[in-house]
RNA sequence: GGGCCUAUAGCUCAGCCUGGUUAGAGCGCAUCCCUGAUAAGGAUGAGGUCGCUAGUUCAAAUCUAGCUAGGCCCA
């Protein structure tokens, strides 16, 4: 026996219950218990930032995360979902750092490092029941008990692994990095940091000059370089000047000195009076060398300091074209030298942003103060030609007000550059949805990979593994593994910390090593987050390798510079293979307005409200059903998800609940469905919706194999739209038919209906989880079980008629255009009418509607189908050039055809047809080539042309038919009674009509037994009386009462 | 400044790879129909110089180049 459901259903109340269900049995556990043995499916979780709740953002990710895994689980994979997070770094330092009132590091360090790092790992704590409560709600399957987290020491000893093992491979190294630098925190910062605080200020734009050394092409010893710098305190860092290769200069004398500046700049020059001597493209300036402003470093000439270089970032937007080049400050100063082959750095600045004892006049002051000093030192010296001041944005200290100044810091590096190449071809395997993102974007970032710089001056997180010589630096040790560690320092270690590690000292051969004192950025981690999940290669290893490369990962757009990127490069350098076989990349989720979500602007829904009250079903369909599953921005919209539970998700709960009520209503029971029909043998219509539902199957497992989400929702709703406005709508008699008349039929419907609701839920259960588990439960005897245990469909092609679906789909046209007509001529469908022309002499097309007739007769409420074979007396036809076919052949000439054939007359069109060819410039033109449009000879409103051929409605009401219409009209107002009344479906009634009118009268006699079927009246008079209520132009009354 | 993406109806988007003469859908709007499965359903209609310019072609929303605007990421 099936339930009896109630219609009104509350979505998130509903779901809610399922997921309590879930725990009840424990179905997550089981399903994938049920696949323990079969092949591994690899999913990695790419791991958030546990800070705040989730946002639209990470709901989109884990719909996705869970839908593909819920799929391969159907198909019969063993698929292990972890959550993971991602614990270290910035915005857990950053959070504390508040909460702690610690403003820098050396706040921290007084405070303590070991009491930090633990205020850091409980915070991490607090966040993450947010992030269940809604990733329940959301329907994901996702293991939070057995997560990771970057913290674990398995991870960190994990992390250790792959450093060491890149370090063996020589692809660690320490290099200077120039960062944004806080003087007034001791720290460098990230640029995310450097970002956030971006104040309009006066800086100092000045010339000053740098005497020629010697002659060189154009260039003549002690000819004076104008060069330009916004920053004078970098001047005595200054190593080299930046020209543009492509840029013009010329040779100016003023006075009696000569000058050199771009061509285009010499207004600059204001007032001077100048006469041009000389002519210079910049690529012949490189090479030039000149005497520095300070000459504490002139040793630096001999190993290539002080020549004049390229720099791509020289314009002439502003200054001079020659620009100061100061590598320990700039960032482009930095890469110019290292792409001329300069491989000098001088840093006369210490950590508090003073100069050190190095440069004369202005030891110990603050890199800003010296400005003005420095200017004046160059003014004594008669080498600062011009000076002006400039507003420009440049980045505070966000912490402490200060500005920031860029400094080379020493940093740890990944030779990325060594392995690209390789990243570039073997990303080439991975395939991509959508597909420009890996063939594109990510391919062009792989391209230009730089080397990674992967250490941090920061305290919680992984630690570097290095350990250095005190007394030579250049004798360093790297440590894979814990046992490791405790082997060479005799000490016992259970946590890899800073705040554990910093004290542990390594002694070899008399020699002292200390740890050196870096973290490993957070990124480095999320790219070794599938070796560190499990522990590899210290546990898991064939486990491990079983499910590598991973079969899916998916996260948004940015993360092509974040953890694809770590992922990928991590996965080339350990095993010279992808890290993910198929990625979905998600594209960025905005707020209705086009602009990004704000909390500040409250310009979006909160998640969890929507979720209370669309559920989680309605939002997953509408996010894997937009662009955003495309890699496109998806302006989010509330009614978008309304709309979605709208079409959808109600629907398919209709189909469902009338099934179930009315299977209850007829105690239909399992056993009987048992003795349906096979297939073949039931009904046109019952052969047709299960083969329409094979067909989409096939779809369905075409695109969820492909990853191609977003093309799964449109045939759903199609099928859904087939299901409610074809299927159930053109059946409904049948189900509600007594007992005991056509009995197989009506069983043979509900079979119908059971095995299709049932195949079509567990189509959809990847997708909608909640209300296919719900329907899944009201269709299935067997208890405790879900329908996330069943095997997926797989299209059985037996099944699969597609003359059928043909058929059904002529059908459907004629029945939309007869109904178009009715419109027109305004006869409502209730008015039966006796006939319906199709003018076509087609005989097959006459055999496919024949077989389809009974449908269109009920539909159209139709008595016959006539077939007209003298076309030509209703349809002439138009003719044009197919262009697709004849424009390749004729060209040019296609036009002239086109002219020739609107002259023809209808005989000549008629003739041709017959003949089927034509002869235009001596060609042979085949009618096949032409477009014939079809048009009726009479414009009259009973007709419509539908595909190739011509309907035509015969709209002669006779008496006959008018009472066969009243009696229409008088079950349809008991039923209306019946509802106002508040009786149930299946309650039986008498019922009483009261008329005067003849017509009316004898048409209820004529139909009585029809009006007590439909209605259920056991009992039914009509008296001849009159009556108060308006039926068309006749007047009745109608009284009801439960039998 | 660079890479990638986007621009089509009032709104959200298909179509573009593979060019074909009448550019589709949903929502909204208007009008109408139906209603004992349905917080419903259906039909019809209005609404588009396919961002701009040039080119290729018999033919361009579609291909090419340039431009404009927006987005993401990176400098």
């Amino acid at each position: 026996m099936f339930k009896r459901i109630n219609n009104n259903i509350n979505l998130a109340s509903q779901e809610q219950d399922i997921s309590t269900y879930w725990d009840k049995i424990n179905a997550f556990d089981n399903s994938m218990l049920k696949r323990k043995d079969q092949k591994i499916f690899r999913f990695y979780d790419g791991p958030p930032f546990p800070t705040g709740s989730p946002h639209y953002g990470n709901l989109l990710a884990g719909v996705i995360k869970d839908i593909v895994p819920r799929y391969w689980t159907m198909r019969g994979y063993y698929v292990e979902r972890r959550f993971g997070w991602d614990v270290h770094g910035l915005p857990i330092e950053m959070e504390v750092q508040k909460q702690l009132g610690l403003d820098d590091p050396q706040q921290i360090n007084e405070f303590g490092i070991g009491k930090f790092n633990e205020a850091c790992r409980s915070q991490v704590q607090t966040n993450t029941e947010n992030w269940e409560r809604v990733t329940r709600k959301i329907g994901r399957w996702v293991d939070f008990e057995n997560d990771y987290k970057t913290m674990d020491i398995d991870f960190m000893e994990s992390v250790w692994w792959v450093f060491k093992n890149l370090w063996e491979n020589d692809l660690i190294y320490k290099d200077y990095k120039v960062l944004p630098y806080s003087w007034s925190a001791a720290t460098p910062l990230s640029n995310f940091e450097a970002n956030m605080d971006y104040r309009d200020v006066e800086d100092p734009s000045i010339f000053f000059t740098l005497k020629a050394r010697n002659d060189y092409n154009e260039i003549k010893k002690n000819d004076n370089f104008l060069v330009w710098t916004t920053t004078p305190w970098c001047i005595p860092g200054n190593l080299a000047i930046a020209v543009g290769k492509d840029i013009n200069y010329i040779r100016i004398r003023i006075d009696k000195e000569y000058y050199w500046i771009a061509e285009e700049l010499v207004d600059e020059l204001g007032d001077y009076e100048f006469t041009e001597v000389g002519k210079s493209l910049g690529s012949e300036l490189i090479g030039g060398e000149y005497i520095p402003a300070y000459s504490e470093f002139e040793d630096e000439y001999s190993n290539g300091a002080f020549r004049i270089i390229h720099s791509d970032d020289t314009n002439t937007l502003a200054g001079s074209g020659l620009v100061s080049q100061a590598p320990a400050y700039g960032e482009s100063d930095f890469y110019a030298l290292k792409n001329a082959g300069i491989e000098v750095i001088v840093d006369p600045v210490t950590l508090s942003g003073k100069f050190d004892n190095s440069v004369l006049g202005i030891e110990g002051m603050n890199v800003k103060e010296a400005d003005k000093i420095i200017m004046n030192q160059l003014k004594d010296r008669g080498s600062l030609f011009s000076q002006k001041t400039e507003m420009h944005s440049y980045p505070f200290c966000w912490r402490t007000g200060t500005p920031l100044i860029y400094k080379a810091i020493p940093t740890w590096f990944v030779r990325v550059e060594k392995i690209r190449e390789r990243m570039v071809e073997l990303n080439k395997e991975t395939h991509w949805v959508p597909g420009f993102i890996g063939e594109k974007r990510f391919s062009n970032w792989l391209e230009n990979a730089r080397d990674w710089a992967i250490s941090r001056n920061r305290y919680w997180g992984s630690c570097i593994p290095v350990w250095i010589n005190i007394e030579d630096p250049s004798d360093q040790i790297c440590i894979g593994s814990i046992e490791e560690l405790e082997e060479l320092s005799g000490v016992k270690v259970d946590d890899l910390h800073k705040h554990y590690l910093d004290d542990v000292v390594i002694e070899v051969n008399g020699n002292k090593y200390t740890r050196t004192s870096e973290v490993l950025d957070c990124w480095f981690e999320s790219g070794s987050m599938p070796y560190g999940q499990q522990h590899y290669p210290f546990e898991n290893k064939e486990n491990f390798l079983d499910g590598f490369p991973a079969d899916f990962i998916a996260e948004g757009l940015d993360q092509t510079r974040g953890w694809f990127y770590t992922l990928t490069i991590l996965s080339v350098a350990l095993f010279d293979s992808v890290a993910f076989k198929n990625c979905i990349t998600t594209g960025m989720i905005l707020a209705e307005d086009g602009r990004k979500m704000s909390k500040s602007l409250k310009n979006y829904p909160d998640p969890e409200e929507l979720l209370n009250s669309y559920g989680g079903d309605s939002l997953r369909a509408y996010l894997i059903n937009s662009p955003v599953v495309r890699g496109e921005p998806l302006k989010f919209s509330e009614e978008g998800v309304q709309l979605v539970t709208r079409n959808v998700i109600l629907p398919l709960w209709n189909s469902y609940t009338f099934f179930s009520n009315y299977a209850n209503a007829d105690q239909i029971t399992m056993d009987e469905l048992s003795k349906a029909d096979p297939v073949e043998e039931r009904s046109l219509m019952d052969q047709w919706i299960i083969s329409t539902l094979q067909s989409l199957i096939k779809t369905v497992n075409e695109k969820m194999e492909n990853y191609y989400l977003y093309e799964v929702v449109p045939p759903l709703i199609n099928f859904i739209d087939e299901l409610t406005n074809w299927y159930v709508r053109s059946n409904r008699k049948r189900f509600w038919k007594e007992k005991g008349v056509d009995d197989k039929d009506k069983i043979n419907a509900f079979k119908t209906l059971h095995e299709v609701l049932l195949e079509f839920s567990k189509t959809m259960a990847p997708v909608l989880p909640f209300i296919c588990e719900e329907i899944y439960q009201g269709l299935v005897e067997e208890e405790n079980t879900s329908i996330h245990y069943e095997n997926y469909p797989v299209a059985n092609e037996n099944l699969i008629n597609k003359d059928l679906e043909n058929e059904i789909l002529i059908a459907k046209n004629i029945i939309k255009a007869s109904r178009n007509i009715r419109l027109k001529v305004e006869i409502p469908n209730k008015q039966p009418l006796n006939n319906l022309s199709i003018i076509t002499a087609d005989v097959e097309l006459q055999r496919q509607i024949r077989n389809v007739e009974q449908l269109i007769l009920n539909e159209l409420n139709v008595k016959k189908i006539i077939f007209e074979e003298n076309v030509s007396e209703w349809i002439k036809y138009d003719c044009k050039p197919n262009y697709q076919v004849l424009g390749p052949k004729l060209g040019k000439k296609i036009n002239e055809l086109k002219k020739e054939l609107n002259t023809k007359s209808q005989d000549d069109v008629t003739d041709l047809i017959e003949k089927g060819f034509f002869l235009f410039h001596g060609e042979k033109i085949s009618v096949d080539d032409l477009d014939l449009q079809l048009v009726a000879v009479n414009e009259i409103d009973n007709q419509d042309i539908v595909g190739d051929y011509l309907i035509s409605l015969n709209t002669n009401v006779d008496n006959e038919l008018l009472e066969e219409r009243l009696s229409r009209e008088v079950v349809s107002l008991v039923q209306k009674k019946r509802k106002d009344s508040g009786y149930d479906i299946t309650d039986r009634i008498s019922t009483i009509v009261y008329s005067r009118d003849k017509l009316l009268l004898s048409a209820i006699q004529k139909h009585k037994k029809y009006i007590m079927n439909e209605t259920l009246s056991l009992d039914f008079k009509a008296i001849d009386e009159p009556g108060s209520e308006s039926l068309l132009d006749y007047s009745l009354t109608i009284e009801l009462s439960k039998s």
